[in-house]
DNA sequence: AAGCATGAAAATGTATACATTATCTTTGAC
DNA sequence: GTCAAAGATAATGTATACATTTTCATGCTT
């Protein structure tokens, strides 16, 4: 069946450890936003030196989540809805851009592999009628193949920890298509196959518009389910959970 | 005159100062690609604890111009002509961006007088035939500021961030405009005029249109340089240096 | 001679002590 | 009672010692 495999989570050194578990907290809405996290408090709850934590801190502030001064350190950054639409619009305009560098440059074998796959495993996922939750978290795992694989495609290293970077913005990970309603998943899916289209028929404007769109598209199912909370409440869940 | 001040620069803390003093030296091009930046030998050099050395290699491998790898410390990326190109391209789209929210939210009195101020001083450094590298110099500061107040003016951190990201990639700094032909200036400024008409015009569209290919045009100089390096040999001074 | 195992050297990871800066509390003057 | 100054407290910045991992050289085995 789906030949795609979860990616692996390990951390050998606790930098990492601490880095994620400073992450999780974060993304877990345990501090406020503009709120300090010092170190000698993290260095206890973890049981830790200062020094990973530290770094981990420092990294974060490097992804975006949270704000340094020097001789002041690290409070929490907040997210307003407009800087998450934007982050949208930012992810929007950088995948087109892997859309259109991947049709300027070609598809390999095995990438052309990779996304058929996982067009194939889209399809019998959304053959049958009924969509359940666990089928939208396997189509998310599905979706994130499909898009990492064109970003990869581009070549451009830049343009990936770009989009890593919009992927840190809370709320505007990938994973939320888990909170779409079925025809958006549908939609999305034929979305893919139509770009998968542009790119192999080297078609490199047709791809860049037709990805923008498809990514800009996330960004308005949220502003419609932030307008109408009662309608769509599973996708507000997050950003309440968040802001708080 | 030039109502545009040049920026300030000032380090209180060593860590600052060793980030800037690693920075200018991987710039200057004392260190091979793919060399391994050891902590010690910095340490030495600089006259200062790991700590800061540390969190300064830290930093500059978050700002793309190092590798880490755990328990093997950091190494010089090395930049490819096909990377540093992309680079523009992803400036490209992003500043498009920038120029789109932009006109879609409109300039505030304060952002307007500094652009028009921009502009009149591109004009009248622009106005006698002759074009000293002096000129270049000071245009190019003129540059910045025009850009930058476009960039503030989208209102999207993330955006700034990521503008930012992509002039740490060497030869890629908007200060290379220094090294253009004196007929790339006057076109350069001339675009200056109409994506400001644009912005204030509340064109969303065109805006993001004149901006993207104004980018570009930089990234397009570029590669003539690179493609006859007798022809203009200054272009490409800084690039190899960097790629020794 | 080639390859592998072993151990020494060196590099990075981590903890901790001390220095410097920021923050809070207290005290005094008005 | 309010404000300001001074000291106390606590936080971050830095140096250093130790732990762990990597790397390299040495010598052994085949």
């Amino acid at each position: 069946m789906a030949a795609l495999p979860a990616p692996e989570t390990s951390s050998s050194t606790r930098f990492e450890s601490v880095l994620e578990a400073v992450r999780a907290a974060i993304l877990a809405g345990e501090f406020e936003p503009g709120e300090r996290l010092h170190e000698v408090k993290l260095t206890t709850l973890l049981g830790v030196s200062r020094t990973p934590v530290r770094a981990a801190l420092q990294k974060l502030a490097s992804e975006g989540l949270l704000d340094y001064t020097p001789n002041r350190g690290y409070t929490l950054r907040e997210f307003s809805i407009d800087e998450v639409i934007s982050a949208y619009e930012v992810r929007a305009v950088l995948e087109g851009l892997a859309a259109r560098l991947s049709a300027e440059r070609g598809l390999n074998v095995s990438e052309i592999g990779t996304l058929q796959q996982a067009l194939r495993d889209g399809d019998d996922l959304l053959r049958n009628g009924q969509i359940t939750d666990e089928h939208r978290s396997e189509y998310s795992r599905i979706n994130a193949y499909f898009h990492v694989t064109i970003h990869a495609s581009a070549g451009s290293r830049l343009l990936n920890d770009m989009v890593y970077l919009c992927q840190q913005v809370p709320v505007s990970s990938p994973r939320n298509v888990v909170a779409f309603e079925e025809g958006d998943v549908r939609r999305r899916h034929e979305d893919h196959h139509r770009i998968f289209e542009a790119i192999v028929g080297r078609e490199p404007w047709r791809a860049e518009m037709l990805m923008r769109d498809h990514v800009a598209s996330v960004k308005s199912s949220l502003i419609r389910s932030l307008a109408s909370p009662a309608a769509v409440q599973a996708a507000t869940k997050t950003a309440r959970r968040l802001r708080r």
